[in-house]
DNA sequence: CGCCCACTATACAGATCGGTATACCCTGGA
DNA sequence: TCCAGGGTATACCGATCTGTATAGTGGGCG
């Protein structure tokens, strides 16, 4: 349905885009012991590059030198450590993007491209396989898992951030062009970690900065 | 490297695109019994639905109806059920993509958006969690594992392909063109996959059209 | 002092992992 | 008639999975 170009479509009520809801974990996590501090950074590294499945209690609990008793009083189950490892990356994204992305410097169109070029710098740092967020919906199939919803939440928000950027740019075709935005956002990272195309950021990014050009004027 | 906007960059030797090379296995998979076809048929639906490491061979032959004797017998491990999972999808989606391509009929332009458009009825029909390699590649760390040569493979052809149509457009740009309708095929993929957005492909080849339009002429 | 908290160390339960072994059944063709 | 191939059924292997249990250490604090 709505495959037709339907040009414009205002937002029927909300009067500006909704606010992002402020991330739900602190990204320092101080709100951690040490000891649980280091089980969830080996966690992280360990569910990114081999994958949650493969990835088992007694090798974290033993990379993070850690005995399982403390990781299973910290935590109480894998399940919840995944959620952590999800939740705080998404909320050290955010804060990195806050920290790259000077809203008063730069012009719309550039406050969009901000967000590719943040997306290259995270992904140069945290080298690799992609998006974890995506990656781990490839391994979870229960909708009712609690990752889930960080999961949707995140590509959810994205989605907005996009949206309501595109606004200050032709408000018109906000919800349109952050769709797009997403698309090609989507396809840089997926790309990038695939290794399958040399610059994918800085090709998004291109695309984007075309997109918007000619959506500022006619569209 | 090379993030400065290099124009065109022409192909430097080789005359043409390289032909891009037949998938490996029959598409039908004749070669195996009817007791094998089953187990790869299962496997595959649960690899996909589940994950790989989420799906034991215990799961896998009791769901199609036969012993773990059978199985080994005619797979001889698991991992090399995974390899022809994902080879035999490959060589699917190319007969898919043949089948729903009539390159005689259609003009250059058109023959690209072909390839949205058979992914956009690939997806509907195989209904989805994204691309089936990208899911794999998030769970296989190790490059010398033998399923990481098909994922590359299937995603260098894709590559080859969308270049390949593209030099019947602006043969000039046939490689940047290329790659950025990668990009924008690899963001459908996902965004389909994760229901992010509605009608991912739909967008896709509606940037797609734009971006041709738009090299048929300048650039 | 006494108590709690974060942590270590070791062992084990119950289930499932990939993979193998023995033994038997059925059908088609030489 | 014989026999090989594809298949079934069941039991088992060692390893690993998530999760729990018991026992003990050291430091900060009221």
């Amino acid at each position: 349905m709505r495959t037709t170009p339907t040009p414009v479509q205002p937002t029927p009520a909300a009067p500006a885009a909704p606010a992002p809801a402020p991330p739900a974990v602190d990204p320092d996590r101080a709100d951690l012991t040490p000891a649980a501090r280091r089980v969830l950074e080996t966690a992280s590294r360990l569910f990114y590059e081999r994958g949650i499945h493969a990835v088992g209690v007694d090798l974290i609990a033993a990379d993070a030198g850690v005995t399982k008793k403390t990781l299973y009083d910290r935590f109480g189950s894998k399940e919840r450590i995944v959620v952590d490892y999800l939740a705080t990356r998404d909320a050290r994204w955010r804060a990195f993007l806050a920290a790259h992305h000077d809203p008063a410097a730069l012009s719309p169109v550039d406050r969009v491209l901000a967000v590719f070029d943040a997306s290259r710098e995270w992904m140069a740092a945290h080298s690799g396989k992609g998006c974890s967020m995506v990656n781990a919906h490839a391994e979870i199939s229960d909708p009712a898992h609690p990752a889930y919803a960080v999961i949707t939440g995140q590509k959810q928000w994205m989605l907005e951030l996009f949206t309501r950027l595109a606004e200050n740019v032709s408000p018109d075709a906000a919800r349109e062009l952050g769709r797009s935005l997403m698309l090609l956002h989507e396809g840089a990272l997926v790309t990038d970690g695939l290794d399958v195309l040399p610059d994918a950021f800085g090709r998004a990014r291109r695309l984007a900065a075309f997109l918007l050009s000619t959506a500022r004027q006619a569209r």
